[in-house]
DNA sequence: TTAAGTTATACGTGATCCCGTATAAATAGC
DNA sequence: GCTATTTATACGGGATCACGTATAACTTAA
């Protein structure tokens, strides 16, 4: 389950809000761990399509994820997941 | 052993770049598929951090990869398969 | 319901996007 | 070695970034 698939820019953004909140912070608390404004975030988690990748990589290092890249999965790896 | 780490901008764009030779594409004609220029690409691949997300998650759909966020692992996953 | 906290949105500014286009540099095939 | 292909880099231009700052809208808790 904690293999979160993002296949759109709307999707990554949902899993950081989920990630930052489960880290119980807040906006403007991640961003200012990483030097971005607390508005940027915002974009970013909306799932703005044109926020830069180093804003992405800086909120998954802020979070303590990681990025995987893999083929896609005709089923979700989630759903399978989801047997066990 | 298909799953592969992105902890930074750089190690993203060697990844693209590794499918983008798999699929037998070159930048421009990859580039073509996603309407986005042959330059466009080529700075994606060198891991420029302010290419926009549209542009990675635009990549990454034409050579049908999906990008999974997960908590950091110490020992990367990679090292962990190599065992088996 | 009210106040406090959080998130969304706005303005001006300098930087950088990707565009189209073009060319130089590097790589591959012959 | 030479040629063709591919990749890296450059220019001007319009759009949009993230910045700092500020405020509006929404949420949460008392």
């Amino acid at each position: 389950m904690t293999d979160q698939i993002a296949r759109n820019e709307k999707q990554l953004g949902a899993i950081l809000r989920r990630a930052r909140k489960q880290a119980g912070l807040t906006q403007g608390a991640l961003g200012s761990h990483i030097h971005l404004r607390q508005g940027t975030v915002s974009r970013l988690e909306a799932g703005e399509p044109a926020v830069q990748l180093r804003t992405v990589m800086a909120a998954l290092s802020a979070l303590d994820l990681e990025l995987v890249i893999r083929p896609r999965s005709k089923a979700s790896e989630a759903d399978i997941e989801d047997l066990f």
